[in-house]
DNA sequence: CTGACTGCAAACCCTTTGCAGACCG
DNA sequence: CGGTCTGCAAAGGGTTTGCAGTCAG
C-alpha cells in the first residue's frame, strides 16, 4: 500500500530510460536510483525523503544531486511538482466555498465559483484516508501574461 | 478588478473584530491593517508582498510581524493557506490523470482517480485569466493519524 | 500598570550555485 | 579521453525565534 505496483515502476523505468536518450542525458547510477525512488513511492516525498531513501542504497549520495536530478526529471516531463508552484506561503481570506485558478508559470493564482462545481462527489476509497473537509477544483494552465512571453525560455528561478 | 468590495472587506473585518475579542487578542494598529490588507486582496499575497502593501502606510512595520499575524489570523480561521501545506517542493512520478486528497495538518498526501471526476466543466470566466492545461481536484481533510492526535494543540512547526 | 505585542537581529532550514575531481559514453 | 555529472562547501532567500522596549486594555 505504501509502494507502486513493479509493473507500473517498470513501465516509468522505460520512459525514462528513452527520454533520457532522447535528451542526451546521461544516465548515471544516482539518476536511475533516484528516479526509482520517486517512480515507486506514493508518498509524493520531498527531496529530502528521497535521499533518505537512496541512501540507504548509496551512502554518499548528496542532496543537491537529488535537486538537481528532480528538477531535471520534471523538465523532461517525467514527474511534476504538487500544487501550486510556490516561492513563499500564500494567504488566502475567502472563506466561502470557491475554486483556483493557478498559473504554472508563474504562479498567479484567482479564485473563480461554480455552481456546478458545488456538488463534487468524491469516490468512498478517500474516506479510508481520512475525514473530508473541503473539496475544491485546481484548474492549472498558463496565465495571459505568461502566454503572451511564452517563446522565452521556460525559466525556474527558485521553484521552492 | 484587483480588489475586493468593500462589502465583503467590511464583513470580513467585523469578524476578525469578533474573533479577536473572543480569543483574547488584542487589536493592534498594525494586525488590523495586515488584515485590512489580505481581506481586500484578490491576489493571494505571500507575506513579502502584504508587507510592501502595508509598508506604505506603515513604514515601520517588520516582516516577522507580519508572519506573526497572518499566522494567527490563520489559527484563527479568518484566512487559510493556498494549496496543500508545504514544508518543502514534493514531487509526483504519476501522470495519469488523478486527483489530490491532502492532510491540511500534517502535509499528507494520496492520489486518487476518479472517472465521475473525469469531466469537470470550468466556468467561462476562467478562460479570461488564461489557458487551462489541467483541472483536478483537490480534497482537504484531516488524515487518519493526524486524526487520531486530534486532542493535542494544533502546532505548526515550520509550515513554510 | 502589566502582560501581550512589535521591531530588531540573528538563527534556521530548504534550496541553489561555484568548483574540482569522477565517470559515462 | 572529453564533456557531463557528482560531492563538497558556501551562499541565498524565505521564515522563525529570543529579547528588550512599547502599547493596548
Amino acid at each position: 500500500m505504501n509502494k507502486v505496483d513493479r509493473l507500473t515502476v517498470d513501465r516509468r523505468g522505460e520512459r525514462f530510460k528513452s527520454a533520457a536518450a532522447a535528451a542526451g542525458v546521461r544516465l548515471t547510477h544516482q539518476r536511475l536510483e533516484i528516479f526509482r525512488e520517486v517512480a515507486s513511492s506514493v508518498e509524493h516525498p520531498d527531496a529530502e525523503a528521497v535521499l533518505r531513501s537512496v541512501r540507504k542504497r548509496m551512502p554518499t549520495l548528496a542532496i543537491d544531486t537529488v535537486y538537481r536530478t528532480l528538477w531535471m526529471l520534471n523538465d523532461l516531463g517525467l514527474i511534476t511538482t504538487l500544487g501550486p508552484r510556490r516561492d513563499s506561503v500564500r494567504f488566502d481570506a475567502n472563506l466561502d466555498r470557491h475554486h483556483h485558478y493557478v498559473c504554472v508559470r508563474c504562479g498567479l493564482t484567482r479564485d473563480f465559483e461554480s455552481a456546478e462545481l458545488g456538488v463534487l462527489r468524491v469516490p468512498d476509497a478517500v474516506a479510508s484516508l481520512g475525514r473530508v473537509v473541503e473539496t475544491n477544483v485546481e484548474v492549472r494552465g498558463v496565465c495571459r501574461r505568461c502566454a503572451a512571453t511564452e517563446d522565452k525560455t521556460v525559466k525556474r528561478k527558485k521553484a521552492r
